[in-house]
DNA sequence: TCAAAAGTGTTCTGCGTACACCCATGG
DNA sequence: CCATGGGTGTACGCAGAACACTTTTGA
């Protein structure tokens, strides 16, 4: 497979669990006899393919770092600051490991809301909580927070936090989403008010088990109705 | 100046003018001794160069090719199929102006919005109605729609209206900017009402002249006032 | 019987919407 | 005096926000 040198994709990659929100990220190779920033984590990311689209490259090499397949990958920005692959010796990290002699690279920035529990992820990834991430490598630090304004734009017209929750949830449960996503209290009378109008949310002859309080009823999404009208959710 | 021949930028002008909206278009020069093609509209953009930031070459070169200056350009989105420099004539007609063996080329697009008016701008400009676009070359026609669709959006929530009004107007001139940008009716009553309550929009002690009915009040946007409160428009 | 979370209804306020008439000017 | 667009107010319905108590379960 030809590299083209001179654009490359990156993925952030956010799930949900225990409440935070995290990223996912990819520990750069350590490598001997060169002490500086051996430990580094980066996003998943590479250069493109020569005869693929962004969009197809930026799926694939998500697949090739993570193992994460069928994800929906949207593009939301492009970094071309000509001063963008440093430090230094990430720029020889790269260099190395691609085995090209690179100078500039334009990155094509794609982001995703992922559950964590469904996701087979190989053991080179960590879920990092966004909120007190490292210094990661060239601009991702800044990429990052960037997918992070959007995500929360998003979050308030796309149903994207049925993502993030089982095929039968509680609204306990969807109301927390939104809660640590957005940032936000919610009161949960008004909240559920605002639910109940929600046709495509359907209410199953089930409730939760096992909890040593009342059980809770189970819900859940209904991705046809949703798709008859686009609604903001919240 | 040093041209980077993998990525391109591409500007989406829009301008307003006659109760209908355009988009700035640059007759790609008349070649003689090849036939296909001679003709052909294209956005104005072009090869970056190598040591400029993306934003900056989409600045500069939107000075270059048409006039216009100190324009705040937003980046919207990139282009990157493989097979987007097509027909082949066009393909032919990039290598031949830039000099460069030129193979595949992702583009970062912007757009803006601006008063026709105002605006100082070459002779090789054209603005054309967005309703009825000829072909243009490579695949810019996709690149004005999804331009549309971004900037249908963020004329909800930015003050985008402004750009396209003297610096005292009536309410009647804002009126119809929404109404015809967005494709709506507005009742007047209500619009003024709202209008009204926005403490960014000042009323001037003068009123319009020579007109043959009764004269509207004039007047103006305070920035600054603005800047403080984020508040949709409408 | 206790702890813990589920579940429920009312009131108030502000916003969007529908709708019809008089006013000031130039011709 | 007429044509033209400027300018105004009221009433209704819906939605968001504030707010407290009862219910069901497991331990």
């Amino acid at each position: 497979m030809n590299l083209n040198p001179h654009i490359s994709v990156d993925c952030v990659i956010f799930g949900f669990s225990e409440g935070t929100l995290k990223v996912l990220l990819i520990e750069r190779e350590k490598e001997k006899g060169l002490q500086v920033g051996g430990h580094k984590l980066k996003l998943p990311g590479s250069l493109i393919s020569e005869q693929e689209d962004l969009d197809t490259s930026a799926i694939r090499t998500l697949t090739e770092l993570t193992g994460l397949k069928n994800i929906f990958l949207k593009q939301y920005s492009v970094f071309g600051d000509p001063g963008r692959l440093k430090p230094m010796e990430d720029l020889e990290w790269l260099c190395r490991t691609s085995g090209m002699k690179v100078d500039r690279v334009v990155t094509v920035a794609y982001y995703s809301l992922i559950k964590i529990s469904d996701s087979v992820i190989t053991d080179k990834t960590i879920w990092h909580p966004v909120d007190k991430l490292p210094e990661l490598i060239f601009d991702h630090n800044h990429i990052v927070m960037e997918a992070l304004l959007n995500l929360r734009n998003e979050f308030h017209t796309k149903p994207l936090c049925f993502e993030l929750l089982p095929k039968k949830f509680t609204l306990r449960q969807l109301q927390d989403i939104f809660e640590s996503i957005l940032n936000i209290k919610l009161d949960s009378r008004n909240f559920r008010k605002k639910i109940r109008k929600l046709d495509y949310l359907t209410e199953l002859p089930e409730k939760e088990k096992n909890v040593n309080h009342k059980p809770a009823k189970l819900y859940k999404f209904d991705r046809r109705r949703y798709e008859k009208k686009e609604t903001p959710l919240i």
